[in-house]
DNA sequence: CGAATTGATGTAATCGATTACAAGTCAGCA
DNA sequence: TGCTGACTTGTAATCGATTACATCAATTCG
């Protein structure tokens, strides 16, 4: 090794090597690594004895193409990072390994076109997809580039006709968030919300929406305002709101980033929280915990996205190798509701010690 | 689609349905695919149309299996999430897709044993392998497991002889961020490590020991504490550090995660920062910018990490097909010091207001 | 004792591509 | 007209496994 790469391949051993070794036939091999058929104990031993010294196993490209299974799963995710990502892959990535299944990752797609073609060059490696939805037109583009592999689609933004998908309850988080900033006594409630056009966004907005109508609170456009789900865009919406008179007494804000930047806005403009104006977020990111005020927020769990998201893959998987037919289906994971000290509580008083009680250790790297 | 996946499968096409259709061989079909030989117009365009038609791509099995390429890198990574994992994958991810490889993804491995496994099951799959060694013997284990695949390790904790690699300049990033707390003034500076036995740890607290021997601030085995890198062991270092008389005026934390323990140690028992105690970390996590007082820390591109590793591993790729011999490297990323407010400044006044300066937006999900 | 059964193993087709080599077509030229 | 060479295209071997079927020896049983 220390003469780095220049020295002749030293081959990987094939079956053929463990067999000639062996004195056996490449049958014989095989079955002794699929056990189908019996192998007297004596030969079995022997064939393994000569594979572990040849540092043999099979080649999985051989494999898989004779018996078109590969024991894959490709995940196609959008662009996106930090702890939602990484909470989901963890998720996908632990559930596959339980299950003696890898994973073919392709992320960072920007566009619809190249998540086909990902997609496309993913032909033979794969038995089954696990598809983030970057927008609405995605599920309709892959349609014709899976064929007869099995789809599970994670959070669909698009609609799920036709896929199995594993979504999250935005309707009733929102409607659950609002409804304790109502239990409060807030009735004038803003909410910054998600890009139009994204079913997430929309959904959260719907739920704001139906928690304000229940609860007799302030149904108002002018309380609606549209960021992109960053942190920029927190910011500037929270300028915007700070102009309305009467002014809110709290936000519902769409997802956790742009909280932080509707809770630098606020500082910027020494508006306090929860004092002056209650903020809630969406998602439980990391942060959240650690801001002053803490943020209360609708926690999610992402493992459990991409664990459920495999797990019925999987499912499809066996179904379809096995000829059995299988009902389609939608899972929509709950979001629980964290309660920390942006909202205050209900006799006033700002909890600004849930810091500590809420306090969820990380792990480090 | 309607009916679920009752129906017969509709097999994907193959190269022959393409031929036969075309009425061309299977030789022209491979070829025009592959641009190698000439191919006349006519008979290329009457090709591309049917496979167009017949949504074929090539099989990614059987195409690797005879030329012996796969396009595709593995990955292995041990059990960690959050912002370090995914910066990593991401700049894993981005830099092979543009070079037209995939990513074979296998993370979360809790030893050796798990990852030898998931490494020798990926035996004709790969091209090339990442590997984030997680414990010391790691590179020795694997050595028997890749023959003649091109590996990279990153940030490897157990040495790195006979393979490349890319790390974080660990030394130099202490002793960069200790030499700017004695720049302010400190000369009883004590440190919080990573678990004992582990490189970065220790390649940390030498950088922390040789700042203090330069500088002339206290050096002594009582300032140094060992956590483990998760927020409650930094808790738990820091309620000790505070015993000691005199009280150190800083402490460097060996990363963030401890450091956020530290800090809600401090805030618990009423110890102002950095009034009373200045604090930095290592790594510059999203949520160091939102501490309160904003966390200075050493900043660790982590996207850069991933995509310097993938960028080695293709060239090491490309000239082992070509046979030209190629010399074995170690890179290592600098990190840069972001100075916020949790050190104060040298007037002696703490610098609030550098949670606003330096902020940096980051994108949601 | 010979036929039938059982168990272990080998032979060879197969999966879907790539590619060396062979072969065929056609134009150009003596 | 016949030969040469340039292009284009086809034939068939090959990659490394799996597996249906054949084969062969040993055992059982009427």
């Amino acid at each position: 090794m220390a003469d780095g790469f220049t020295a002749a391949e030293p081959t990987v051993a094939t079956i053929k090597d463990v067999a000639r070794e062996a004195g056996v036939s490449v049958a014989t091999v095989s079955r002794v690594f699929n056990d189908r058929t019996v192998v007297s104990a004596d030969t079995a031993q022997a064939v393994r004895d000569v594979a572990t010294r040849l540092n043999y196993w099979p080649n999985a490209a051989a494999r898989s193409l004779i018996t078109s299974r590969t024991h894959t799963l490709g995940v196609l995710l959008p662009d996106m990072h930090g702890e939602f990502f990484s909470g989901v892959i963890r998720g996908l990535d632990v559930t596959a390994r339980r299950n003696g299944f890898h994973l073919l990752v392709s992320s960072s797609h920007a566009g619809t076109d190249e998540l086909v073609s990902a997609l496309r060059s993913m032909r033979g490696r794969i038995d089954g997809l696990v598809v983030m939805a970057p927008n609405v037109e995605t599920p309709a583009a892959i349609r014709d580039w899976v064929a007869d592999t099995p789809v599970v689609l994670i959070d669909p933004r698009g609609g799920y006709e036709g896929f199995d998908s594993v979504s999250i309850a935005n309707f009733e988080g929102a409607h659950s968030i609002v409804s304790h900033l109502m239990a409060l006594g807030h009735r004038r409630i803003a909410t910054v919300t998600g890009p139009l056009g994204n079913v997430d966004a929309a959904q959260r907005r719907n739920g704001y929406r139906e928690a304000l109508r229940e609860g007799g609170g302030d149904l108002s456009l002018e309380l609606e305002i549209a960021g992109d789900f960053t942190e920029p865009s927190g910011h500037a919406a929270m300028a915007a709101l700070l102009k309305l008179d009467p002014r809110p007494t709290a936000v519902f804000v769409g997802n956790d980033h742009m909280a932080l930047g509707v809770m630098r806005s606020l500082a910027e403009t020494g508006v306090r929280v929860p004092e002056d104006i209650a903020v809630a977020g969406f998602d439980d990111i990391e942060t959240a915990r650690y801001l002053s005020p803490p943020l209360t927020t609708m926690r999610v769990d992402t493992f459990e996205l991409g664990a459920r998201a495999v797990d019925r893959l999987l499912l499809i998987v066996t179904a379809l190798a096995q000829g059995v037919p299988i009902e389609r289906t939608h899972q929509v994971l709950p979001a629980t509701l964290v309660v920390r000290g942006s909202c205050g509580t209900s006799n006033g008083k700002p909890a600004t010690l849930n810091a500590i009680r809420n306090h969820i250790p990380h792990h480090g790297r």
